[in-house]
RNA sequence: GGGUGGUUAGCUCAGCUGGUAGAGCGCUACGUUUACACCGUAGAUGUCGCAGGUUCGAACCCUGCACCACCCACCA
């Protein structure tokens, strides 16, 4: 591409206040329209530095938080770049599978239309509308915010090439062994007939009744009687004294549902404090119980569908609630309730609807995980891969040695769907006995496949139905580091890969770092990247989260808007420490503004003092590198050296927020306060000469932070033939 | 219940491996001087959460406690 000029004009130095609107618009323009933040503008640098930056929700605007990873990134790459090395930031956007399909759903409903009034393709192909143009919002949101990423080179998670890297990558686990099917208990809203994530569930205090039921001679407290022929065991304690007697014996208990034995065990998830101190077990209808039930391999008995209803003998086809009521009935008929108390606890419901979950069992895809975290465990004790702050390294370390099979299919549409084909579909029955079965319908083959397969390579049947689920968005966006380079064949991945940094928040360390490692080590045999770096929440005034219910979120353009874009970037690192929360607000951006106009003004100074120079004082400027004549109560020259030493140190460590306030600090007192004051009273070229030289290193030692305001003032100094360079942006300029 | 972080000036926070408490905002007074009132100069303000201990010496190290925040588990 061949590069634009941008004429900047002079300075106006009748402003005295910075006019950061009308500059950083210019600015803005002049970097995009010319190939600056593409590796390839120097493609002769060896030394490579790359972020695959993490790709925030394509479902809305970009919110503070990702504008302040972004900053940090920036900051990172825009300071590798002044060390001379090939910088990739590699943007993209996340399509957030569940999360984005609720949003998507709202967002439907305004318009009156509900999910199940859609087909399949219809929804997909909306919800993909919906995400685009939220996307094109937030990229104009990275662009604003100074973020030096090369958005040719962007990706959104769902686009087919990426989504065939990801079904290559099951394939082969599949092949290798490492997917299941199984068993699993989920979140279900019988109102939205869908399963859910934890994270989308929450808790709510409700009243309910606790009855204290008679099993044989032993009474339970439970609050789900409407499950109790669901129970495989009865389990207690295991430092319960009272009913050791107990254990490895059966009881014997006529009910509701007829007669039935269930096994005594022990288990130190049954809490002997509450009701009577002993838990019936119902795998099947409780995500604890399952738990449970998994570790003393119990029976799991399923006795509520998927609509709610009860499935059993004679309640066969009520609602939960009404089964309840009828099964206490016929509990007090047969004398069977000791007594019953009102309790308050918390009950699990949907975030959208609220009602109740249901927890039920059903066949989920399952990646096997221990032996694949032993690796990453081991990479990490290496310090292959650093953790800042460097204590999250062991708890990263500790959730990677408890690591579970991770269920990795989900019932939803909007996500990639999971390439396993079976000859003639499946249907999942519940038999007589309550057990959960898949039904095979053709000859059982299942045919994991990128591409559909016209006929079944066993019995030659062209019926071949794709699994409903899509997969877990986890399973796409931590294989990221590599699908983001165009996946491992690619020439990018070649040069970049491993990334130098991951930044991101540190309630997704074990989500989405950690399987990261794990996936990114399968598939390359490689570190993913080389340091992570946690950042902690941006708070409001009050140190209270921001959330969109409590209204008191910032918003980003706004604050660009008031103070400028180096303000904010100044505001959202300086004094920030990894992992540590920080509070926003208004005051504290206008502080930033004020020292953004400090910097304008000094400069402003600075070439009011050049105004009258002929070509030949320009030229001994121009030439001078580093000599020092003016004298000051501050020796700028040990004062500069000591500031770059600090500077590089800190990046090292990754300490960018005391870099960013060292750098205003000294900018700010011992540059302005003193140094420009004494400079006042030695008016020989020498010192003109000093001032440039002063002034042109600590602007390139601020350009990560403050990009514009420095690129302004590097293209004046240009403008001006004050300073002697090569470089068309101040980017490229060594520091 | 388990874990992590925090507690320093009215507010927001610095304070590196122990050696006389710092900055910004705010406040008070003064000031239009070769850039800047989105400014400068000068100033007031602190039992460094509490209680012990180690040390010649502790905001910093050790022990215990309190309060705040967050994370994980549990709520049959």
């Amino acid at each position: 591409m061949k590069s634009m000029k941008i004429n900047f004009g002079k300075m106006n130095f009748e402003d005295k206040a910075y006019n950061f609107k009308f500059f950083e618009e210019k600015i803005l323009n002049f970097w995009l329209s010319n190939n600056f933040y593409s590796p390839e503008y120097k493609n002769d640098r060896k030394e490579t530095f790359c972020i695959t930056l993490p790709p925030p929700n394509a479902n809305s605007p970009l919110h503070l938080g990702t504008m302040s990873g972004n900053t940090v990134q920036d900051i990172l790459g825009r300071y590798n770049r002044m060390l001379g090395k090939k910088v990739l930031l590699v943007p993209g956007k996340d399509h957030a599978a569940i999360q984005t399909e609720v949003i998507f759903e709202k967002h439907l409903l305004k318009e009156g239309i509900r999910k199940r009034d859609l087909t399949r393709e219809d929804f997909l192909s909306r919800c993909f509308d919906f995400c685009m143009t939220n996307a094109n919002i937030a990229r104009d949101q990275e662009k604003k915010i100074g973020l030096s990423a090369d958005f040719t080179r962007e990706k959104f998670t769902l686009d087919k090439s990426l989504t065939n890297v990801v079904y290559e990558t099951f394939i082969q686990m599949y092949k290798d062994g490492l997917i299941h099917r199984d068993k699993r208990i989920i979140n279900w809203c019988p109102r939205c007939e869908t399963a859910l994530s934890d994270i989308d569930t929450e808790y709510k205090e409700e009243k309910g009744i606790l009855y204290y039921i008679k099993y044989g001679d032993l009474v339970i407290a439970t609050t789900r009687p409407e499950t109790k022929m669901a129970d495989s065991a009865i389990a207690i304690n295991p430092k319960d004294k009272r009913y050791k007697h107990l254990l490895g014996k059966t009881i014997h208990i006529e009910s509701v549902e007829g007669e039935r034995t269930l096994p005594v065990i022990a288990d130190y998830l049954v809490d002997k404090d509450f009701g009577t101190g002993i838990l019936k077990v119902t795998p099947g209808h409780s995500k604890d119980d399952f738990v449970i039930g998994e570790r003393h391999n119990l029976p799991i008995i399923s006795v509520i569908d998927m609509n709610g209803r009860s499935t059993f003998g004679k309640y066969k086809g009520m609602k939960i609630r009404k089964a309840r009521e009828e099964i206490v009935k016929d509990l007090y008929k047969l004398d069977l309730i000791e007594k019953q108390e009102d309790i308050v606890h918390n009950v699990q419901v949907c975030e959208r609807c609220k009602s109740t979950i249901e927890p039920l069992i059903s066949y989920q895809w399952f990646l096997r995980t221990k032996d694949l975290a032993k690796k990453s465990i081991e990479k990490i004790e290496l310090q292959e891969i650093k953790i800042y702050p460097q204590r999250q390294e062991k708890n990263l370390i500790r959730w990677l040695e408890n690591i579970e099979d991770w269920c990795i299919s989900r019932q939803q549409w909007w996500g990639q769907r999971i390439p396993i084909y079976y000859c003639g579909g499946k249907e999942t029955i519940v038999d007589n006995n309550g057990d959960i079965q898949e039904k095979m319908l053709g000859c059982g083959e299942i045919i994991a496949s990128i591409t559909p397969p016209k006929t079944c390579p066993k019995c030659k049947s062209n019926k071949i139905i794709q699994d409903e689920d899509i997969f877990d968005t986890w399973f796409s966006s931590c294989q990221w580091p590599y699908t983001a380079l165009g996946g491992v064949n690619s020439e990018d991945f070649k040069m970049f890969y491993p990334a130098n940094v991951m930044e991101t928040g540190r309630d997704i360390l074990f989500f989405w770092v950690a399987r990261m490692i794990i996936l990114n080590i399968y598939k390359t045999e490689n570190i993913p990247f080389r340091n992570v770096y946690l950042h902690g929440l941006i708070l409001d005034r009050e140190g209270k989260k921001q959330s969109k219910s409590r209204g008191n979120g910032i918003d980003p353009s706004s604050m660009i808007d008031q103070f400028g874009t180096d303000a904010l970037r100044l505001a959202l690192v300086s004094g920030i420490a990894p992992d540590q929360d920080t509070k926003l607000y208004n005051e504290k951006i206008q502080g930033f503004r004020n020292f953004i106009n400090k910097i304008y003004n000094s400069s402003r100074f600075i070439f009011l003092q050049m105004q009258d120079l002929d070509e030949k004082d320009r030229e001994f400027i121009r030439e001078n590198t580093g000599k020092y004549c003016i004298k000051s109560k501050v020796n700028i020259q040990k004062e500069l050296l000591d500031l770059k030493h600090m500077t590089h140190s800190n990046f090292k460590s990754f300490d960018i927020g005391i870099t960013a306030h060292n750098l205003q600090n000294f900018y700010h007192h011992t540059y302005c306060d003193s140094y420009l004051e004494d400079a006042k009273n030695d008016k020989s070229i020498e010192a003109k000469a000093e001032l440039i030289y002063t002034f042109y290193t600590l602007i390139k030692l601020m350009h990560p932070f403050v990009p514009f305001i420095t690129e302004l003032i590097f293209q004046n100094l240009k403008e001006e033939n004050l300073i002697k360079t090569k470089e068309e942006s101040i980017m490229y300029e060594t520091v």
